[in-house]
DNA sequence: TAATGAAAAGGACATATGTCCTAAAAGGAG
DNA sequence: CTCCTTTTAGGACATATGTCCTTTTCATTA
């Protein structure tokens, strides 16, 4: 993670996601600007975490592990979005690891400071209660949804999740595949059961997949498979 | 349900729960407190809920339901809860069920009122923030736990938190089971296998059950199928 | 280029769970 | 009490997924 000194930057990007408006401007905020490469852990579970971040640019992959090292793809999350809020409000350990999927550039802004200035203004109580309660119902979706979900379901998911469907690619886009365990662990499964699952995917021609890449060759059916499911 | 006028017990349970404090007391505010038996759902999924409501005596339990006409438990509720606060936050239909599993008495407070004076109280938002957060961090781990654990895992957890370990029946307490359909949808499993495990659980003597109930034999081995998780 | 070791893929079998259907039990009506 | 209907339980088999291990691939170095 490198901090960035680039008050020009900071401030579109406060403008951009109208940041400010939701604080107290009687002082000046302590804002920090943030980047983080490509991979990179941004929050891991267990430690203790001192400011309040806003995602504002890049996407990030928000899991959960457990006991046995496995971990389990909770969403995925794009700006804008607010990270480490229950931590600031129950004032509990990081619950969830959150990892940058590209570059990613976050906003983040002191619990003291919040817990000083912040916690009795309307407006950024309001605007924490709306990302907790959007969180909580997508969460809630998904835990439904999880107990009917095949790993088939899950990876489609997945993959329509993750690849970007920009056309710049018309035809089938790459996914680096050099992690596929990685994969199967977030999907919380194994990785010789993926293997299986993508096996049969490209059996079936839905998808390709290379030394080092995997190639959706039909969209349209691997959305039916992911039946609606979306990791965001 | 039944509304009930009766300002005495609304009083006693507003201060045995400090309710008021958490409101604007310069108006009187327009509480309701109503009751319903056993069995009897607070809360359909998809209708319209017009006020937010505290669980200040009983037990629920909270459901959610896909196509299929399959249920999800998700978790039990006990005073003192908050009931609609997605729904009052995000003005969406009622997202789960809500069923009282023995009487109940819930306070409800009209979104209307709570729209017009409440959304900038400071204490009432960050009391309802507390409430989301411990609901998202809970919906977190559950989300987490539904992947590993198995039905057996799930059942036993099931039993753990709805018999009530009260000693008023020493060696084992009885469930109706006219309801195992029931509990098979609630776990996300079917009938068929939930009968599979509870024969399993019955030859190794850590339940009984006769015609019309289930007994606990054996607590602690149960316990520690349970897994530690509790729905609640 | 051959030897060697790590990473990836896949075979074989085990287990959990689902589906479908039949057998057994429990109530009711005559 | 007996026959019939409905409910409940359980057998048999299918499918999804997990575990373990072998084979294959690929890269690396002697």
């Amino acid at each position: 993670m490198k901090f960035i000194q680039d008050l020009k930057l900071l401030q579109s990007k406060l403008r951009e996601h109208s940041i400010e408006q939701i604080f107290n401007q009687k002082r000046p905020l302590p804002f920090t600007l943030q980047q983080y490469e490509q991979d990179e852990i941004i929050l891991l579970e267990g430690n203790e975490l001192k400011s309040l971040l806003f995602l504002v640019e890049g996407k990030a992959k928000v899991t959960s592990s457990v006991e046995t090292g496995k971990s389990l793809l909770l969403r995925f999350v794009q700006p804008f979005s607010i990270i480490g809020d229950i931590e600031l409000i129950r004032d509990v350990p990081v619950q969830s690891q959150v990892k940058a999927v590209n570059e990613c550039l976050l906003i983040g802004l002191p619990f003291d400071y919040i817990k000083q200035h912040e916690m009795n203004n309307p407006m950024f109580l309001q605007t924490l209660l709306e990302h907790v309660s959007y969180k909580l119902q997508t969460c809630t979706t998904a835990s439904r949804v999880n107990l009917l979900a095949s790993v088939e379901n899950k990876f489609a998911s997945f993959l329509m999740s993750t690849i970007s469907p920009e056309p710049d690619n018309n035809f089938g886009i790459e996914l680096r595949t050099s992690n596929i365990k990685e994969i199967a662990d977030l999907l919380g499964t194994t990785y010789r059961h993926l293997n299986r699952v993508i096996n049969s995917l490209c059996q079936r021609k839905i998808i390709k997949k290379d030394k080092d890449s995997i190639r959706i060759l039909n969209w349209s059916v691997l959305g039916e498979i992911s039946n609606g499911i979306r990791y965001e």
